[in-house]
DNA sequence: TTGCTCCTCACGTCACGTGAGGTGGC
DNA sequence: TTGCTCCTCACGTCACGTGAGGTGGC
C-alpha cells in the first residue's frame, strides 16, 4: 500500500500506458525480469537477437527497461522452450491466432507425455543394464545359455556362445528365436551333449594333437544321422552364417583343425 | 541352424576370438550396427572421435567390422547418451569399476525421475498458459481483480491493474499478498469505491476538464482520513513504487492532472 | 574507490547433422 | 550401369555459455 510519500500504484485507479498495453515504459531492469521469470540475462538477450521477444525502450543509461507485456511474453516463451519447442516454433506460436496456439499446446502437451513415457522405458534400460546384458538377447536364447550353463559348459564358452548370439540378433533378428529352440531340442540328445562338451575340452589342444580326429570322426558321424532334424537350407543367411563361422574360427587353432576334419570326413563342406 | 553347407555358429561348441573377447574381428559393417542398436552411423563415428568407443579392424575396403562386443559396448553407450549423461561423462563411466559404475547409475536414475517430475510440473505450466495468466498472479491478486470486476470496473483498468500487480510480483514478491489484501479492504469502503469509479471515468477527459478538480478534493479529503489505515512508510519499496506510479501514471494526461491537483491540494507529496 | 549490473561483439560448446567428393560391392 | 553403403574432411546447427573490454549508479 505504499506511504502518503509514495503512490501505492493500484490504490488510485491505477495509471495507464500510453498507446496500448503492448509499449509501457518499462520499469524492471533485465536482470530483475530475467530472475523474477527463472530465465538467464543471456537468454533474454538472445530472444531479442531471435526477435522471439520485443526489443524494449532503453533508460538514460541505455538499459533496457521492461513493462508487465513482457513479463507475460517472457513466461509464454518460456514456458513452450521449457516443453522441448524449438525457438522458431515458439517465434510463429506467439503471432499466430489463439486456435492455432490451443491446437498446437494441445499436440506440445501430447509431446511432452510421450517423453515422460520415454524416460520412465530409459529408466527400465538403465535397470537392465545393471542387470547384465540379458535384455540384449532373444528369451530363448538366454535360457539357452542357462541351461549351457547347467550341462557344465564353462564361462568362456558361454561368453562365446554370447557373443555370437547377439551378432545373430544383428544380423537375423527374426530367426533367433528359431535357431536357439533347435539348438535347445539338439542339447537334449546325450549324444550332442556329449560332443559339445569334447569340443569345448579341446578349445586349448594343440591342432596337431591326435585325439581331434577321434572328435571330428563323431562329430561327422553325427552330421550324418542327427537326432533332431536339420533345417532346409536358407540362401539368404548362408552369407551371415559364413561370417560368423569364420570370424568364430579364428579363436583356436584346435578347433579350426577340427572343422578341416570335419569337412573331409563327411565329405561335404558341412562347415 | 543353418544348413549343411554352412555353418550354425552355435551348432558347434563355438568357436572364439583370438585374444580376448574385446578384439575378435568384426562381421557387422557400421550400418548394420547402428540400424540394431538404433543410433545413426553419424553418431557411432562420433563415438569413435570421442575415443568413446574402440575403432575395430577394417576389411579389404576399409570398411569398419564390428564384433559383439562393440555391439554390447554401443547399447550401454546409447543407453546412458539417452538418459542424459554427458558423453564426457559416459566415457569415465565405461573405464571405471563397477561399484562406481553401479553407484553413478542409481544418480543417473534419480535424475531421470526428477526430469520426470519436472516435465509432469511443465505440463501444469502449459495448462495454466491456456487458462490464462492466472497463475502468473498470487492467489490474492485474482480474487482482488475479481472484485473490481464485479464493482464494475471496465476490461481496460483490469488490464492495467493486472499489468502493475505483475510488475510488483517481479519487484516484491514478498509484500504483495499484503498490499493485496489492503486495498480489497479499502474496497470494501463505498467512499473509496466511488473515487476509485470516478478515477477511471476520468481516463479519457481533456486534461483541462473542470470536472477533474472536483475528484483531486474528493480523492485528497479520503487521504486525510482514510477509511482503512495506511500501513507506514516502506522506504525500501519507495524507489520501486515510485518507478511504477511514473510508468503508470504516461497513460492518461487527466490522471496526470489529477495526480498533480491531489498533490497541490493535500499539500504534500502524496504521489 | 569498490562492487554490482548493464552494454555489445564474438568466439566456444555440445552432440551430432549435412553436404562435398570419392571409392567399393552387387 | 545404377543404386546403395562405405570412407574422410569440414562446415553447419541449436540454444545459449562465456569471456573481452567498457560504461554507469550507489
Amino acid at each position: 500500500m505504499g506511504t502518503r510519500r509514495t503512490s501505492e500504484p493500484s490504490e488510485e485507479p491505477s495509471e495507464g500506458p500510453s498507446e496500448g498495453p503492448s509499449d509501457e515504459p518499462g520499469v524492471l531492469t533485465i536482470g530483475e525480469l530475467a530472475t523474477h521469470v527463472g530465465v538467464t540475462v543471456r537468454a533474454i538477450r538472445h530472444y531479442h537477437q531471435r526477435g522471439l521477444l520485443a526489443e524494449p525502450s532503453r533508460d538514460g543509461s541505455g538499459y533496457r527497461r521492461y513493462g508487465a507485456r513482457a513479463v507475460a511474453d517472457l513466461i509464454r516463451i518460456k514456458t513452450l522452450a521449457d516443453a522441448g519447442v524449438p525457438l522458431a516454433r515458439v517465434h510463429q506460436l506467439l503471432t499466430s491466432g489463439p486456435e492455432a496456439f490451443a491446437r498446437a499446446v494441445g499436440e506440445i502437451d501430447q509431446a511432452l507425455q510421450d517423453r515422460i513415457a520415454e524416460f520412465e522405458h530409459r529408466r527400465r534400460q538403465l535397470a537392465g543394464l545393471m542387470a547384465g546384458e540379458r535384455l540384449v538377447l532373444a528369451a530363448e536364447v538366454v535360457e539357452l545359455l542357462d541351461r549351457m550353463s547347467a550341462l557344465g559348459v564353462s564361462d568362456r564358452t558361454i561368453t562365446l556362445e554370447r557373443d555370437g548370439w547377439t551378432l545373430l540378433m544383428a544380423l537375423a533378428p527374426e530367426s533367433v528365436a528359431k535357431w536357439a529352440a533347435e539348438k535347445a531340442a539338439a542339447l537334449t540328445d546325450p549324444d550332442f551333449q556329449q560332443i559339445y562338451l569334447d569340443w569345448e575340452e579341446a578349445y586349448d589342444w594343440d591342432p596337431n594333437d591326435p585325439r581331434l580326429a577321434a572328435l571330428a570322426a563323431h562329430a561327422a558321424a553325427y552330421l550324418e544321422h542327427p537326432a533332431v532334424p536339420l533345417p532346409d537350407p536358407d540362401p539368404g543367411l548362408a552369407a551371415a552364417n559364413a561370417l560368423l563361422a569364420a570370424q568364430l574360427a579364428a579363436g583356436s587353432p584346435a578347433w579350426r583343425r577340427l572343422e578341416e576334419l570335419v569337412r573331409d570326413q563327411a565329405g561335404s563342406p558341412a562347415f
